[in-house]
DNA sequence: GTCTATAACCGGATAGAC
DNA sequence: GTCTATCCGGTTATAGAC
């Protein structure tokens, strides 16, 4: 079946996200990847010169994709916005617990996005950009905690780049104990713990300050 | 040089331990085990039958090992002990900053226990031992945990084995963001936040209670 | 127990027809 | 653009000498 370049680069770039999640990225072999789209090795190898040339675009559109899915994520937890810190708590609240649906829903994808970031970590040319990878989720996440800050009118006792960090480990912690164990309840558990933690940094400000007495 | 068997066993292992921290699990060939362990393919197949079964071996081994660090490292924490909650408080911010310490010299060996846990999850027959692997963990931080409170004269204001999970979270959150971006400040500011949600869970008991005024 | 040599296989990549 | 057929390097595992 004929197809443009685009469409077909498309195609095997998601097939191989697929193999990943199954098997890792070493499990994602030409022929795997292949196999799933349904194209034999010379269409492969007609897209993309070589295997390195994939996985290093999948760990460019892996990231996009995951930020993409992080805002929705948070655009969906701001729909319900009351101001104060009861508003904030309310959103802080339902973040994680949309994040952690959608792991159980899908663990397999976070799976893959683990082994990617793992592959680009120990990989030649690659390291690089697993740490950006890394530092945009950090100003993603801060952008997003100014947002329900201003949303609110409240604000973070302290930079937001300085809590960031705490949400991505947080998250890495639930997906890594869900991927393990497959249970719901520890994950709960730990998200519960972040939103305390984030809750005990809104300064509220003159806007909201009666929420305080 | 000959040698017998279960010593040969432990210098594959820790020959092929180092592999993997240098070079991930599938960069860990049979024969970059043996360059690495100074013998020949065959006194590999002479020890092991297969690479697998040196894999699973290597899973096994470094589950036991982290946990006697893990207590190892509790166990420093626990010298000076003071009563009560500042007692408690001494001892939870030295634990985490002496594991990143730890994973500060030597990134590669957390690297390995990633790569390997990671292995285990995505084996058949191995990803019970992955789940087991965390069960474990978790036993092992709340009966510290149970320990740091018992020794301080102190008690937690709910069962040590709901806190265990906010640890390992923290350690797993602390871990990646270091091997991805090596900042250690970040690190602290992960490690700053479980402390102080920890610390919200002191429940002081009759010992100690003019701690409390 | 450890070696050298080799069998058997798998993976990435290419050639050339259509 | 996509196919079939093939090359070639590297990997696991084994055979048999010492």
């Amino acid at each position: 079946m004929r197809m443009p370049v685009e469409e077909r680069r498309e195609l095997l770039l998601e097939s191989a996200f697929r193999v990943i999640a199954r098997r890792g990225v070493d499990g994602a072999t030409t022929r795997a990847i292949c196999a799933e789209a349904g194209v034999t090795l010379s269409t492969f190898h007609y897209v993309f010169a070589t295997r390195d040339e994939l996985l290093e675009a999948l760990v460019e559109r892996g990231t996009e994709k995951e930020l993409t899915a992080v805002g929705a994520a948070l655009g969906e937890g701001a729909q319900d916005i009351s101001p104060g810190r009861a508003g904030v708590v309310a959103i802080l609240q339902s973040a994680p617990s949309a994040y952690i649906d959608g792991v159980q829903a899908d663990p397999d994808r976070e799976q893959a996005m683990i082994s990617l970031n793992q592959y680009a970590r120990q990989t030649d040319g690659l390291s690089d950009l697993g740490a950006q990878m890394y530092l945009r989720y950090y100003e993603a996440i801060a952008d997003a905690l100014d947002g329900v800050a201003a949303a609110t009118g409240t604000a973070w006792d302290r930079a937001s780049a300085d809590l960031a960090p705490l949400v991505l480990a947080a998250t890495d912690g639930i997906t890594l104990s869900f991927l393990n164990i497959r249970d719901r309840a520890i994950c709960d558990l730990i998200a519960d713990a972040v939103v305390a933690n984030l809750s005990t940094h809104i300064a509220d400000n003159p806007e909201t300050t009666q929420e305080k007495a």
